[in-house]
DNA sequence: GACACGTGGAA
DNA sequence: TTTCCAAGTGT
């Protein structure tokens, strides 16, 4: 097989520390998101004591905008059990590398294979894909069982390439299914294993990988506030350390209830999270967000301080508006924060 | 085993 | 606009 290999920031740099990297940022990010990631999070965190050595807030900063970010919490305590275990280096045993927090079956076999040329069979949506079609599985691959013999596949991929060519037998693979087996459109005629490809022979590519279809997502209005004090600096409050954008800071916020108008939800917000009562003003931004399984209408409102005060704690603060650039915001707040500062600026 | 977990780009 | 997805993992 051969497919000619693009030329990315963490193919010239063949580290496990790199590859661990970009293997995390890569789980389901595509690459040119990652690109401009990658690099500033190597020059920012050069090294797993590095990485071991940084703030929560730091690495999710250095995270932000690129979602899933207990990927980023989980790199970091990752770095902190290799510095505690493994001498401040990634394992190059596999029992070792899965009992690591955001280290799984794949990431796993892409750091031994890549990294330490261990023949360690990768399954991602890419070699999914291509062993579908390759070997034209019928089943939803999702299901476990159908799992379990796409990694069956995926190994005995492996074993037939040989000794020596572990990192270069899974990134073909996965090349193949990034630029010519691609899902809607794949680019038969250009495909360099056609003539294996059980799926072309039989005019079923289409049909593979079985995919189910995703049920509608409910949709929540969310009012947040952004509080002003006399003083210029604005509210913010930490997320709760894990589940949704757990660790980031943003605007007090809630979902309003049924019936609940928006500006009153903001100001139930404020109260809920600081015990102060907001004057609520006009409303700044609307933006719409898809998350996963859900999506929201974010009605953002001005505010000040009516009755009460409130000095801040560990997870709320005051803060300037250079500190609300140079904390970690969902990309919600952060569009947020800018409506909110172009319209001091006038 | 099902579901939670972000975001931006493409069709 | 809506839907699907892109180098998955944890619970």
């Amino acid at each position: 097989m051969e497919v000619a290999a693009r030329d990315l920031p963490w193919r010239r740099d063949r580290s496990p520390y790199a590859v661990w990297i970009s293997e995390v940022m890569l789980q389901q990010t595509q690459v040119a998101t990652v690109i401009p990631y990658f690099e500033r999070w190597l020059a920012r965190f050069p090294d797993v004591p590095a990485l071991a050595a940084a703030s929560l807030d730091d690495v999710l900063k250095a995270w932000e905008g690129l979602g899933y970010y207990a990927r980023a919490r989980n790199l970091r305590r990752a770095a902190q059990a290799m510095v505690e275990r493994h001498g401040g280096r990634v394992p190059a045993e596999r029992g070792a590398l899965l009992a690591l927090p955001g280290i799984g079956r794949y990431t796993a076999g892409a750091i031994l294979s890549i990294a330490f040329g261990q023949p360690e069979p990768v399954l991602d949506g890419n070699v999914r894909r291509v062993l579908c079609r390759i070997y034209d599985v019928s089943g939803d691959p999702r299901l476990p069982a159908v799992e379990e013999r796409l990694w069956s596949l995926s190994e005995a991929v492996m074993r037939a390439a040989g000794e020596g060519a572990a990192g270069a037998v899974n990134e073909g693979m996965m090349e193949l299914g990034a630029l010519v087996c691609l899902p809607a459109t794949p680019d038969c005629p250009a495909c360099p294993v056609r003539e294996e490809c059980l799926a072309f022979a039989r005019g079923t590519v289409a049909e593979r990988p079985a995919r189910a279809r995703r049920p509608q997502t409910p949709h929540y209005d969310v009012a947040a506030a952004v509080v002003t004090r006399e003083d210029g600096r604005v509210l913010i409050a930490r997320r709760p350390p894990a589940g949704l954008l757990g660790g980031l800071w943003g605007f007090p916020s809630v979902a309003a209830q049924d019936g609940e108008a928006l500006a009153a939800a903001a100001a139930r917000a404020v109260f809920e999270r600081t015990g102060m009562i907001a004057r609520v003003g006009a409303q700044i931004a609307t933006v719409k967000h898809a998350y996963t399984h859900f999506r929201i209408t974010l009605a953002a409102f001005e505010a000040s301080v009516e009755r009460a005060t409130f000095d801040g704690d560990e997870d709320a603060r005051w803060v300037s508006v250079d500190e609300l650039d140079a904390v970690a915001l969902p990309v919600t707040d952060r569009k947020v924060a800018s409506a909110f500062l172009s319209r001091t600026k006038t």
